[in-house]
DNA sequence: CCAGGTGACTAATACGTAACGACTGCGGGC
DNA sequence: GCCCGCAGTCGTTACGTATTAGTCACCTGG
């Protein structure tokens, strides 16, 4: 790693020549504190040497001291970064941003360890530490990388609730187990009785929470736990005609689906249960416990949005807590999502 | 600015001590160069006790001892970061993040900066001093924060051409003298001879390029000096009915625009000439000297598209070749832009 | 006249790293 | 037998800052 170039800037020490003062009081001067003991007139001269030479405080020099940058890492666990529209991950990182300027932060998206695909603690180990606390994001999550940062104590706040043995990590979250329970409810109330709930087959927390919710609705709602079907999907493949008739066949009458940040599966479903005959909501209630794929002129999907761009923004709100020392991790909060009425399910008709 | 929290992490003084070396040895076998000259079993010994302290290098002292940090800062002088996909500056950031992943860098986005509306050189003076160097974006610039910059030796890499008096920066741009000079020569060969120029009225280097290109395609055609108008537009308010049918009254047959950010100029010209019953293109043909409002059903705007993301993309190996040593600054860049024909010419009707 | 206090300033230090120059064996050339 | 060069290692220093523990002059109340 090659030596900086370019003409040296001042120090605090050429200040103080030049104001005829020591560093230490350009230091003072600088710090700028109340109770900070130094005459108006010194003040003044060593203020007037600052402007002449141009000097600009060394931020490596003060970060050695311990002291924080000012700045928000963001790491992402997906393969790209999601500074394009199009990716799941983009209003994440606008609420992020939008918050880190309010708060006078910047922002340093570390781009470079996803490419060296070696995960957070890539070559030099912990890339994130030029950051002085860091916003973690994506689904396919190193439960390794998660326990380590927290076993050191680097600040962080994670983005989805994640759990990992022997250490309580700091997330912000939607809530995904309240919608969903209601869904199950509204079901139950339109005459569904046998309802299946098709998870990603990744096991994850997210999944995790869906089908809690799904199981705390349905008992809310009197249906009978025999009733409650759950399935697995491992993406757009996994979504033949058969399996779709085969549902119908077996008397289940809605299927609650949980998105894929592509949503292949979702419209993989749309497009299988049209070509098989099966009519949504007629044959087949569906919903998605998430986002759902993009609405039609005919077609809005039954489902919850989560409020990314929000989500975003708190996990700056609560990664400032952890830096400015005013909370202790973990620090977790819950968002509630915003329901989506749409046509895709409907009143159950008995044959 | 408080202290950092949380508990300390090991250094390379701990690693030498366990390995039962030097903390310079240490600093040898992480720096892992060709010649390095450390014995096998010793290296063995730092790299055990490294993975069993869980070492990671502290960016701040390395970029104390003048080493780079890996890092690319982006700054805009615009109001807003460019992270939402509606700014017209977004492409640039998405072309910027994608060359920096690739070269290995991370991505600082100076957001702070801005709410301070203190400029670069806002607070505790010049904050890209944080990363190694700097891309920089936005129409209004800071010309006295430019000169500084350049003045400080700090490197940087501008996106757009600028001049500023007493130094030479180096930046990347859109070539807008071609393609506006093509434009008038096709404008001339289709029997256009009085050509409007409408300049945005900041009075910036992309205006004065198109006024070049303008002048040097009509020279090539042979058009009259005389026959030449360029008239100024400070936004949407600007452009009234009457303007428009003046022009028509005048003799002008065709108008070049060049756009602003928001296109709002070019939006209310459309609008003003139908209400005004003057068709585009039969009565007055019009160009756009960049991007265009966006196509609808019958309309594709004649234009030319500049391509951000691969001057974004330019831009950071620009500076990426400063920062290495390759290159001395200033380095200069212009890169051609994409003509879009569209239906908004037409060959002139003589009356 | 002195103890104690206060306001204004400074010397010294620590932060963790990279690099330079020195030091030690040791084998080889003369 | 002596010196040279080399491989391998270490001691020391510098980077620029924030902070601690002073120093020093001057004042104030008794």
């Amino acid at each position: 790693m090659p030596k900086r170039v370019g003409p040296r800037r001042p120090t605090q020490v050429e200040i103080a020549q030049r104001a005829g003062v020591s560093q230490a009081t350009v230091s003072l001067v600088l710090s700028e504190r109340d109770g900070a003991p130094v005459s108006e007139e010194t003040r003044r001269r060593v203020q007037q040497a600052i402007e002449d030479l141009g000097y600009a405080v060394n931020p490596a020099a003060r970060a050695l001291r311990g002291m924080t940058v000012k700045t928000i890492g963001l790491y992402t666990f997906e393969s790209v970064f999601p500074v394009d529209q199009r990716d799941f991950y983009h209003p994440f990182l606008v609420g992020v941003e939008e918050e880190a300027a309010r708060l006078g932060y910047d922002l340093l998206l570390f781009t470079s360890a996803n490419t060296a695909q070696r995960g957070v603690y890539a070559k030099g180990r912990n890339a994130l530490l030029k950051s002085d606390g860091c916003v973690l994001l994506g689904r396919h999550i190193s439960r390794d990388d998660l326990a380590n940062l927290a076993k050191e104590g680097f600040p962080f706040v994670f983005i989805g609730r994640r759990d990992i043995e022997g250490a309580e990590l700091s997330y912000v979250a939607p809530d995904y187990v309240a919608p969903t329970a209601a869904l199950v409810e509204e079901l139950a109330a339109l005459g569904h009785r046998r309802v299946l709930l098709l998870r990603q087959s990744d096991g994850a927390e997210p999944g995790e929470d869906r089908e809690l919710g799904f199981r705390q609705g349905a008992r809310a709602a009197g249906l009978a736990p025999d009733d409650l079907l759950v399935e697995y999907s491992g993406g757009a493949g996994d979504i033949g005609a058969d399996r779709v008739t085969g549902w119908v066949r077996d008397g289940v009458t809605a299927v609650l689906v949980e998105p894929s940040e592509d949503n292949a599966t979702g419209v993989a479903l749309a497009e299988v249960a049209e070509a098989a005959g099966v009519r949504i909501p007629d044959d087949l209630s569906v919903a998605f416990l998430g986002s759902a794929p993009a609405p039609t002129a005919t077609r809005i999907w039954t489902s919850f949005e989560i409020p990314r761009v929000e989500i975003g923004r708190a996990a700056v709100r609560l990664l400032v807590n952890l830096l400015e020392g005013a909370e202790e991790p973990p620090l977790q909060l819950l968002v509630p999502c915003i329901d989506v009425r749409g046509n895709s399910i409907s009143r159950v008709v008995r044959r």
